[in-house]
DNA sequence: CTGAAAGCGCTTACAG
DNA sequence: CTGAAAGCGCTTACAG
């Protein structure tokens, strides 16, 4: 059985097209006596707009895409993180009436899917999740004059976005170590190509040479396996080190392993801290430390400038603050 | 600058909107020359079709929607299954050509907000995710006359869905301690609302019984600190127990951090069998012995299904079967 | 405050 | 194979 369309509703009710539409649309305009009358018809035959046909006149659509532009090995969008970024992300937009169309653009084809979609006209703007310092995702969306707003910095020119401080969050990571005495502090990286990897390298690198210490820095790509290959690599390097600092939670939980594997103890013979304090950091045994992200506020203040941005208003950068948990493993 | 339209692309190119419409679906029957004359503007001008136009008239959004039918803790939708799906799901559409339009229903209104856009006619099938037992949504989609495909098995009549073999899990699961002569096994079970927390909990209490032995039950709600306290409480049940099988990883966690703590060694003293197989239970200490879903192959079945169904396909449902994988803790 | 009419940008029979 | 015309289901000036 079709759907009913506005003019059945009109002819139930005994009114015009334009009235039911504006009793539907809530326009202050209409008198009570249509709008029961309207109401009742638009109850009895379970109306709801069409929504493509409402798009094509009004131009918006009360959908927002979030696109996690990520590559194949999936950095990001097997992180435990991305649950809880997706799903405050999914909250507020509901909370404020919108859709969230969820796209992955982990190829050069995708990538041009994603495009192409939006040039259709299906959103209303675009939230853009872990971006490589190297994407074109941000330079083309902003060409299509749509409003974009980047979880993430960009080097793109004029994409506002939400980020976290994550050179102040290793700064406040390696200053605890130093505070607990350690000397031969290490660090696991995530992959370079991504800010944030680069921006928690460089505040490792800046509080230690503050304090005229040495950098160890072992590569890692955000991966638990890697945060493992990465920390053997290391005690092979300098048998001596004494704590180590890994650029995301996953990773620390692989060095934590290699460590007890190594026979090393932690904290006594090895610190450890992670970044990112998700709920798995508080079941490691030892206990993990770590830097913990606010990542559900960071998605409500994206979505927040994104829609503000929808609104015609002014779209300033936010930068997050980190906070240090202290557990067993430092 | 405006999107250009049908039109500008047909006068630009000197002919009529129907080629132009032709050329852009790629039908056979439009002469060569036209279509490269038509291709040529249509670069030029960098032209996309309008979505909702189109939509209005094929009756075809090319979108699905992914519902997540989870309370509000999360019982689902914070769990790291949560991203393997949501991503696999992702990737099957993609190659399918179809889009992702994800909703959260969490709350009666979110549900309302669900069936109006569905019922908006939005999308062209729906597929649901994490669904309690009671879940009002099937059936109220079912009823839209939509093609409705579930994650799991469904008490809503004529709901194809493609599920895990849960009793077969928890069966191999218990089997297992069995072998390793565990004599005094307990359960730690998901949230009852939830078909696949009472097909496990089946299992065990099936697989017990055949060997006539006692079943001990502790409740959890897939979380790891509901595994941790269900742990403390069987303790104290019953300090004798030698075997746990957590209904999820994440209790299973729990359970190897509350076991920890009361002193007890695994698996010499108690034996742990999870499931799901996260990639966190390679990572405890003891690595975590689990029962190993096909979160993505489940994923992908159901999106066949769903397609198929659209295109007006037969709808028979699929269980997927699983596999023990052993490690330390048993 | 209400209704008739135009129009949003496409696709699709229908002639030719 | 191509084009003119109708129509998808809405909203929105414009009269009244």
């Amino acid at each position: 059985m079709k759907r009913p369309t506005l003019q059945v509703v009109a002819a139930r009710a005994g009114v015009s097209k334009s009235s039911v539409s504006r009793v539907i649309n809530g326009e202050a305009t209409v008198a009570p006596e249509i709008r029961d009358v309207v109401m009742q018809a638009v109850r009895e035959l379970g109306y709801v707009p069409n929504g493509a046909a409402r798009n094509l006149v009004t131009r918006r659509t009360d959908t927002l895409a979030v696109v996690v532009s990520d590559p194949p090995q999936g950095v990001v969008s097997d992180d435990p993180l991305f649950s809880a970024v997706v799903r405050a992300i999914s909250r507020e937009l509901e909370s404020a009436g919108k859709r969230l169309v969820l796209m992955l653009a982990e190829s050069d084809q995708s990538r041009f899917r994603v495009e192409q979609y939006i040039a259709g006209g299906h959103v209303d703007g675009v939230l853009l999740v872990a971006l490589h310092g190297t994407d074109p995702l941000p330079a083309a969306l902003a060409r299509q004059d749509l409003p974009v707003v980047s979880f993430n910095r960009t080097s793109a020119q004029g994409v506002p976005y939400v980020a976290l401080d994550n050179t102040g969050g290793a700064e406040l990571a390696v200053r605890h170590l130093l505070e607990r005495g350690r000397r031969r502090i290490a660090t696991i990286t995530g992959p370079l190509e991504l800010h944030e990897s680069r921006e928690r390298l460089a505040g490792y690198r800046r509080t230690l040479q503050d304090t005229g210490r040495r950098p160890m820095v072992g590569l890692g790509d955000f991966t638990r396996a890697s945060g493992a290959q990465a920390m053997r690599e290391l005690l092979a390097d300098d048998p001596e080190l004494d704590a180590v600092f890994a650029a995301n939670d996953l990773m620390a939980i692989g060095a934590l392993r290699a460590l007890h594997q190594a026979g090393r103890r932690v904290p006594e013979d090895v610190a450890v801290v992670g970044f990112d304090d998700i709920e798995a950091a508080s079941y490691t045994t030892p206990a993990l430390t770590s830097i913990r992200s606010p990542m559900a506020d960071q998605a409500t203040a994206a979505v927040h400038l994104l829609l503000q941005l929808i609104d015609g208003g002014p779209a300033d950068p936010v930068i997050m603050p980190n906070q240090l948990v202290i557990r067993e493993s430092s």
